[in-house]
DNA sequence: ACTATAATGAGAGCGAGTCTTATTTCCAAC
DNA sequence: GTTGGAAATAAGACTCGCTCTCATTATAGT
Protein backbone atom coordinates (compact mmCIF):
# COMPACT_ATOMS: atom_id res chain seq x y z
CA UNK A 1 0.00 0.00 0.00
CA UNK A 2 1.97 2.25 1.05
CA UNK A 3 4.86 1.08 0.41
CA UNK A 4 4.10 -0.01 -3.02
CA UNK A 5 3.30 3.50 -3.86
CA UNK A 6 6.83 4.66 -2.34
CA UNK A 7 8.12 1.72 -5.16
CA UNK A 8 5.99 3.15 -7.68
CA UNK A 9 7.04 6.39 -7.46
CA UNK A 10 10.74 5.50 -6.87
CA UNK A 11 10.61 3.63 -10.23
CA UNK A 12 8.72 6.43 -12.13
CA UNK A 13 12.01 8.46 -11.23
CA UNK A 14 14.20 5.89 -11.20
CA UNK A 15 13.14 5.87 -15.20
CA UNK A 16 13.05 9.60 -15.26
CA UNK A 17 16.90 9.10 -14.47
CA UNK A 18 17.27 6.39 -16.96
CA UNK A 19 16.00 8.17 -19.78
CA UNK A 20 18.22 11.61 -18.86
CA UNK A 21 21.03 9.44 -18.79
CA UNK A 22 20.93 8.06 -22.05
CA UNK A 23 19.74 11.39 -23.45
CA UNK A 24 23.41 12.78 -21.94
CA UNK A 25 25.07 10.07 -22.87
CA UNK A 26 23.40 9.87 -26.71
CA UNK A 27 25.32 13.71 -26.20
CA UNK A 28 28.39 12.63 -24.95
CA UNK A 29 27.98 13.94 -21.62
CA UNK A 30 28.37 12.32 -18.35
CA UNK A 31 25.47 12.14 -15.93
CA UNK A 32 26.79 13.41 -12.62
CA UNK A 33 25.97 14.21 -9.22
CA UNK A 34 25.02 17.67 -9.46
CA UNK A 35 22.98 17.12 -12.97
CA UNK A 36 21.21 14.37 -11.03
CA UNK A 37 20.42 17.04 -8.28
CA UNK A 38 19.19 19.75 -10.74
CA UNK A 39 17.05 16.73 -12.36
CA UNK A 40 15.81 16.01 -9.11
CA UNK A 41 14.59 19.33 -8.24
CA UNK A 42 13.12 19.58 -11.49
CA UNK A 43 11.00 16.73 -10.76
CA UNK A 44 10.06 17.81 -7.32
CA UNK A 45 8.85 21.00 -8.44
CA UNK A 46 6.60 19.69 -10.99
CA UNK A 47 6.32 22.75 -12.75
CA UNK A 48 8.90 25.37 -14.16
CA UNK A 49 11.25 26.46 -11.54
CA UNK A 50 14.19 29.46 -11.67
CA UNK A 51 17.97 29.16 -11.16
CA UNK A 52 17.63 30.15 -7.16
CA UNK A 53 14.33 27.97 -6.71
CA UNK A 54 17.07 25.08 -7.80
CA UNK A 55 19.50 26.70 -5.15
CA UNK A 56 17.64 26.42 -2.89
CA UNK A 57 16.50 22.80 -2.83
CA UNK A 58 20.14 22.05 -3.67
CA UNK A 59 22.43 24.95 -1.68
CA UNK A 60 25.50 22.59 -1.94
CA UNK A 61 25.66 23.25 -6.57
CA UNK A 62 27.58 26.14 -7.69
CA UNK A 63 25.53 28.81 -9.20
CA UNK A 64 27.89 28.54 -12.23
CA UNK A 65 27.77 24.56 -12.19
CA UNK A 66 24.08 24.87 -12.24
CA UNK A 67 23.81 27.31 -15.45
CA UNK A 68 26.37 25.23 -17.06
CA UNK A 69 24.31 22.39 -16.78
CA UNK A 70 21.11 23.67 -17.35
CA UNK A 71 22.67 24.35 -20.85
CA UNK A 72 23.94 21.01 -21.22
CA UNK A 73 20.46 19.40 -20.55
CA UNK A 74 18.74 22.10 -22.49
CA UNK A 75 21.01 20.99 -25.20
CA UNK A 76 20.59 16.93 -24.69
CA UNK A 77 17.00 17.78 -25.09
CA UNK A 78 16.55 16.88 -21.68
CA UNK A 79 15.23 20.42 -20.42
CA UNK A 80 13.62 23.22 -22.06
CA UNK A 81 14.27 27.04 -21.37
CA UNK A 82 11.37 30.01 -20.54
CA UNK A 83 12.66 33.20 -20.92
CA UNK A 84 11.27 35.96 -18.34
CA UNK A 85 11.49 39.64 -19.52
CA UNK A 86 14.02 41.07 -17.28
CA UNK A 87 13.82 38.12 -14.72
CA UNK A 88 14.99 35.06 -14.11
CA UNK A 89 14.27 32.26 -16.91
CA UNK A 90 12.30 29.20 -16.02
CA UNK A 91 13.23 25.43 -16.54
CA UNK A 92 11.47 22.77 -16.69
CA UNK A 93 11.77 19.26 -18.48
CA UNK A 94 11.13 18.87 -22.31
CA UNK A 95 9.35 16.66 -24.33
CA UNK A 96 8.96 13.81 -24.60
CA UNK A 97 10.05 13.59 -20.77
CA UNK A 98 6.85 15.53 -20.32
CA UNK A 99 4.30 15.18 -21.95
CA UNK A 100 3.05 17.90 -24.45
CA UNK A 101 1.75 20.95 -21.96
CA UNK A 102 1.52 25.06 -22.16
CA UNK A 103 1.96 27.57 -19.46
CA UNK A 104 -0.57 29.81 -16.99
CA UNK A 105 1.83 32.79 -16.68
CA UNK A 106 1.04 35.05 -13.93
CA UNK A 107 1.66 38.81 -15.18
CA UNK A 108 1.84 39.87 -11.37
CA UNK A 109 3.61 36.89 -9.57
CA UNK A 110 5.87 35.40 -12.40
CA UNK A 111 4.68 32.11 -10.94
CA UNK A 112 4.37 29.76 -14.61
CA UNK A 113 2.14 26.48 -14.04
CA UNK A 114 1.38 23.81 -16.69
CA UNK A 115 -2.03 22.70 -18.28
CA UNK A 116 -3.27 20.27 -20.55
CA UNK A 117 -5.65 20.87 -23.56
CA UNK A 118 -7.48 18.17 -24.88
CA UNK A 119 -6.32 16.08 -27.44
CA UNK A 120 -8.69 17.14 -30.07
CA UNK A 121 -8.09 20.70 -29.37
CA UNK A 122 -4.45 20.06 -29.39
CA UNK A 123 -4.62 18.81 -32.66
CA UNK A 124 -6.76 21.18 -34.20
CA UNK A 125 -4.05 23.74 -33.08
CA UNK A 126 -1.35 22.35 -34.42
CA UNK A 127 -2.57 21.59 -37.80
CA UNK A 128 -3.88 25.19 -37.63
CA UNK A 129 -0.53 26.24 -37.11
CA UNK A 130 1.25 23.99 -39.49
CA UNK A 131 -1.08 25.79 -42.39
CA UNK A 132 -0.05 29.10 -41.19
CA UNK A 133 3.54 28.43 -40.90
CA UNK A 134 3.29 27.09 -44.83
CA UNK A 135 1.95 30.07 -46.11
CA UNK A 136 4.95 31.63 -44.13
CA UNK A 137 7.50 29.28 -45.74
CA UNK A 138 8.41 28.92 -42.30
CA UNK A 139 9.65 25.58 -40.93
CA UNK A 140 7.89 24.79 -37.84
CA UNK A 141 9.79 22.71 -34.64
CA UNK A 142 7.33 23.11 -31.68
CA UNK A 143 5.13 25.11 -30.63
CA UNK A 144 4.09 27.53 -27.50
CA UNK A 145 0.49 28.61 -26.30
CA UNK A 146 0.74 30.56 -23.01
CA UNK A 147 -2.37 32.46 -21.11
CA UNK A 148 -1.05 35.20 -19.24
CA UNK A 149 -3.56 36.41 -16.41
CA UNK A 150 -3.47 36.14 -12.70
CA UNK A 151 -2.85 32.83 -10.69
CA UNK A 152 -5.30 32.09 -8.00
CA UNK A 153 -3.25 33.70 -5.72
CA UNK A 154 -3.05 37.12 -7.41
CA UNK A 155 -6.66 37.16 -9.07
CA UNK B 1 -3.31 57.61 -57.69
CA UNK B 2 0.24 57.64 -56.28
CA UNK B 3 -0.74 60.51 -54.29
CA UNK B 4 -4.02 59.11 -53.25
CA UNK B 5 -2.03 56.13 -51.99
CA UNK B 6 0.26 58.37 -50.53
CA UNK B 7 -2.39 60.09 -48.84
CA UNK B 8 -4.04 57.30 -47.79
CA UNK B 9 -0.61 55.77 -45.83
CA UNK B 10 -0.68 59.24 -44.26
CA UNK B 11 -4.02 59.28 -43.08
CA UNK B 12 -3.47 55.52 -41.48
CA UNK B 13 0.12 56.60 -39.62
CA UNK B 14 -2.12 59.78 -38.48
CA UNK B 15 -4.73 58.07 -37.55
CA UNK B 16 -1.96 56.16 -35.34
CA UNK B 17 -0.44 58.42 -34.04
CA UNK B 18 -3.50 59.98 -32.68
CA UNK B 19 -4.27 56.41 -31.08
CA UNK B 20 -1.00 56.65 -29.62
CA UNK B 21 -1.53 60.03 -28.42
CA UNK B 22 -4.95 59.34 -26.75
CA UNK B 23 -3.06 56.42 -24.67
CA UNK B 24 -0.70 58.50 -23.54
CA UNK B 25 -2.73 60.98 -22.61
CA UNK B 26 -4.89 58.48 -20.65
CA UNK B 27 -1.82 58.06 -18.34
CA UNK B 28 -1.38 61.57 -18.08
CA UNK B 29 1.47 61.07 -20.73
CA UNK B 30 2.79 63.76 -23.34
CA UNK B 31 3.48 62.23 -26.89
CA UNK B 32 6.77 63.47 -27.28
CA UNK B 33 9.27 63.74 -30.63
CA UNK B 34 11.40 61.10 -29.17
CA UNK B 35 8.13 58.90 -28.59
CA UNK B 36 6.54 59.75 -31.92
CA UNK B 37 9.65 58.16 -33.31
CA UNK B 38 9.77 55.18 -31.90
CA UNK B 39 6.10 54.64 -32.87
CA UNK B 40 7.40 55.54 -36.39
CA UNK B 41 9.74 52.87 -36.37
CA UNK B 42 7.62 50.70 -34.96
CA UNK B 43 5.17 50.82 -37.89
CA UNK B 44 8.27 50.71 -40.56
CA UNK B 45 9.52 47.45 -39.08
CA UNK B 46 5.61 46.38 -39.58
CA UNK B 47 7.27 43.35 -37.52
CA UNK B 48 8.69 42.72 -33.46
CA UNK B 49 11.65 44.47 -33.52
CA UNK B 50 14.80 44.91 -30.61
CA UNK B 51 15.98 47.97 -28.88
CA UNK B 52 19.14 48.20 -31.28
CA UNK B 53 16.99 48.21 -34.44
CA UNK B 54 15.01 51.39 -33.33
CA UNK B 55 18.59 52.85 -32.60
CA UNK B 56 19.36 51.89 -36.17
CA UNK B 57 16.21 53.67 -37.83
CA UNK B 58 16.46 57.03 -35.34
CA UNK B 59 20.27 57.00 -34.33
CA UNK B 60 19.73 60.50 -33.00
CA UNK B 61 17.76 58.99 -29.80
CA UNK B 62 19.39 58.19 -26.71
CA UNK B 63 19.48 54.61 -25.86
CA UNK B 64 18.22 55.36 -22.12
CA UNK B 65 15.35 57.26 -23.30
CA UNK B 66 14.07 54.60 -25.77
CA UNK B 67 14.20 52.23 -23.07
CA UNK B 68 12.24 54.19 -20.68
CA UNK B 69 9.82 55.03 -23.29
CA UNK B 70 9.23 52.17 -24.55
CA UNK B 71 8.67 51.06 -20.82
CA UNK B 72 5.61 54.32 -20.55
CA UNK B 73 4.77 52.91 -23.91
CA UNK B 74 4.06 49.44 -22.94
CA UNK B 75 2.08 51.24 -19.85
CA UNK B 76 0.12 53.02 -21.59
CA UNK B 77 -1.04 49.89 -23.39
CA UNK B 78 0.53 50.88 -26.82
CA UNK B 79 3.34 48.33 -27.10
CA UNK B 80 3.89 45.08 -25.56
CA UNK B 81 7.12 43.65 -25.33
CA UNK B 82 9.00 39.68 -26.22
CA UNK B 83 11.15 38.43 -23.92
CA UNK B 84 13.75 36.54 -25.41
CA UNK B 85 16.14 34.02 -23.88
CA UNK B 86 19.43 36.08 -23.17
CA UNK B 87 19.01 38.67 -26.06
CA UNK B 88 17.58 41.79 -26.73
CA UNK B 89 13.41 42.00 -25.81
CA UNK B 90 11.79 42.48 -28.64
CA UNK B 91 8.88 45.20 -29.13
CA UNK B 92 5.88 45.93 -31.21
CA UNK B 93 2.33 47.73 -30.97
CA UNK B 94 -0.22 45.71 -28.64
CA UNK B 95 -3.72 45.43 -29.15
CA UNK B 96 -6.31 46.58 -30.50
CA UNK B 97 -3.16 48.60 -32.23
CA UNK B 98 -2.54 45.78 -34.15
CA UNK B 99 -4.90 42.88 -34.86
CA UNK B 100 -4.61 39.87 -33.10
CA UNK B 101 -1.67 37.84 -34.33
CA UNK B 102 0.77 35.40 -33.55
CA UNK B 103 4.61 35.31 -34.07
CA UNK B 104 7.09 32.81 -35.93
CA UNK B 105 10.17 32.75 -33.86
CA UNK B 106 13.29 31.58 -36.17
CA UNK B 107 15.47 29.49 -33.38
CA UNK B 108 18.49 30.10 -35.45
CA UNK B 109 18.67 33.86 -36.56
CA UNK B 110 16.27 35.24 -33.88
CA UNK B 111 13.71 37.34 -36.03
CA UNK B 112 10.28 36.88 -35.10
CA UNK B 113 8.03 37.71 -37.92
CA UNK B 114 3.75 37.67 -37.22
CA UNK B 115 0.87 35.56 -38.53
CA UNK B 116 -3.26 35.13 -38.16
CA UNK B 117 -5.07 32.28 -37.80
CA UNK B 118 -8.19 32.89 -39.73
CA UNK B 119 -11.24 33.63 -36.77
CA UNK B 120 -12.80 30.25 -36.67
CA UNK B 121 -9.30 28.60 -35.29
CA UNK B 122 -8.60 31.54 -33.20
CA UNK B 123 -12.44 30.93 -31.52
CA UNK B 124 -11.81 27.53 -31.10
CA UNK B 125 -8.39 28.34 -29.34
CA UNK B 126 -9.59 30.96 -27.23
CA UNK B 127 -12.38 29.02 -26.01
CA UNK B 128 -10.33 25.88 -24.82
CA UNK B 129 -7.94 28.13 -23.03
CA UNK B 130 -11.05 29.66 -21.42
CA UNK B 131 -12.32 25.87 -20.48
CA UNK B 132 -8.53 24.85 -19.43
CA UNK B 133 -7.94 28.64 -17.03
CA UNK B 134 -11.35 28.27 -15.07
CA UNK B 135 -10.25 24.35 -13.98
CA UNK B 136 -6.86 25.98 -12.62
CA UNK B 137 -8.21 29.02 -10.86
CA UNK B 138 -6.70 31.37 -13.52
CA UNK B 139 -7.75 34.54 -14.64
CA UNK B 140 -6.89 34.93 -18.19
CA UNK B 141 -6.17 38.45 -19.66
CA UNK B 142 -4.40 37.52 -23.08
CA UNK B 143 -3.15 34.44 -25.04
CA UNK B 144 0.25 33.96 -26.93
CA UNK B 145 0.34 31.53 -29.56
CA UNK B 146 4.16 31.30 -31.05
CA UNK B 147 5.63 28.61 -33.45
CA UNK B 148 9.17 27.91 -33.05
CA UNK B 149 11.51 26.75 -36.21
CA UNK B 150 13.32 28.06 -38.78
CA UNK B 151 12.62 30.86 -40.94
CA UNK B 152 12.98 30.64 -44.82
CA UNK B 153 15.80 32.59 -44.91
CA UNK B 154 17.50 29.82 -42.45
CA UNK B 155 16.05 26.94 -43.27
C1' DA C 1 47.21 2.28 -11.99
C1' DC C 2 47.65 5.49 -15.94
C1' DT C 3 46.13 8.72 -19.00
C1' DA C 4 42.95 11.40 -21.53
C1' DT C 5 38.87 13.72 -21.16
C1' DA C 6 35.05 15.80 -18.88
C1' DA C 7 33.16 18.24 -14.87
C1' DT C 8 33.55 21.33 -11.06
C1' DG C 9 33.91 25.74 -8.42
C1' DA C 10 35.24 30.43 -7.61
C1' DG C 11 35.39 34.54 -9.39
C1' DA C 12 36.17 37.70 -13.23
C1' DG C 13 33.76 39.48 -17.11
C1' DC C 14 29.86 40.67 -20.24
C1' DG C 15 25.84 42.93 -21.62
C1' DA C 16 20.88 44.07 -21.49
C1' DG C 17 18.39 47.01 -19.05
C1' DT C 18 17.54 50.38 -15.08
C1' DC C 19 18.54 54.38 -12.10
C1' DT C 20 20.39 58.92 -11.07
C1' DT C 21 20.80 63.61 -11.73
C1' DA C 22 21.51 67.78 -14.00
C1' DT C 23 19.58 70.00 -17.89
C1' DT C 24 16.04 70.99 -21.16
C1' DT C 25 11.47 71.19 -22.91
C1' DC C 26 6.74 71.74 -22.56
C1' DC C 27 2.36 73.64 -21.04
C1' DA C 28 -0.49 76.69 -18.51
C1' DA C 29 -1.44 80.67 -15.78
C1' DC C 30 -0.66 85.24 -15.37
C1' DG D 1 5.36 87.45 -23.79
C1' DT D 2 7.07 85.84 -19.47
C1' DT D 3 7.39 82.96 -15.87
C1' DG D 4 6.98 78.89 -12.91
C1' DG D 5 6.28 74.14 -12.20
C1' DA D 6 5.97 69.49 -13.99
C1' DA D 7 7.47 66.15 -17.28
C1' DA D 8 11.02 64.48 -20.52
C1' DT D 9 15.70 64.02 -21.94
C1' DA D 10 20.67 62.58 -22.07
C1' DA D 11 24.82 60.64 -20.31
C1' DG D 12 26.72 57.61 -17.70
C1' DA D 13 26.99 54.97 -13.41
C1' DC D 14 25.07 50.94 -11.80
C1' DT D 15 22.50 46.38 -11.24
C1' DC D 16 22.11 41.75 -12.01
C1' DG D 17 21.25 37.52 -14.73
C1' DC D 18 24.24 34.94 -16.95
C1' DT D 19 28.59 33.30 -19.23
C1' DC D 20 33.61 32.58 -19.45
C1' DT D 21 38.11 31.39 -17.61
C1' DC D 22 41.11 28.45 -15.58
C1' DA D 23 43.10 25.80 -12.07
C1' DT D 24 41.59 21.72 -9.69
C1' DT D 25 39.09 17.42 -9.26
C1' DA D 26 36.52 13.46 -10.76
C1' DT D 27 35.49 9.95 -14.25
C1' DA D 28 35.82 6.58 -17.67
C1' DG D 29 38.56 3.52 -20.91
C1' DT D 30 42.83 0.98 -21.52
Amino acid sequence: MTGDRVRDRADVVGDLHEEVGVSLARCDYRYTAGRRRIVDALADAGKPITLPDILAAAPELAPSSVYRNLDVLERSGVVQRIAAAGAHSFFEFAEPLISHHHHLICIDCGIIEDFRLDDDMERRVDSGLLEAAGKAGFTPLRHSVDLHGYCAACA
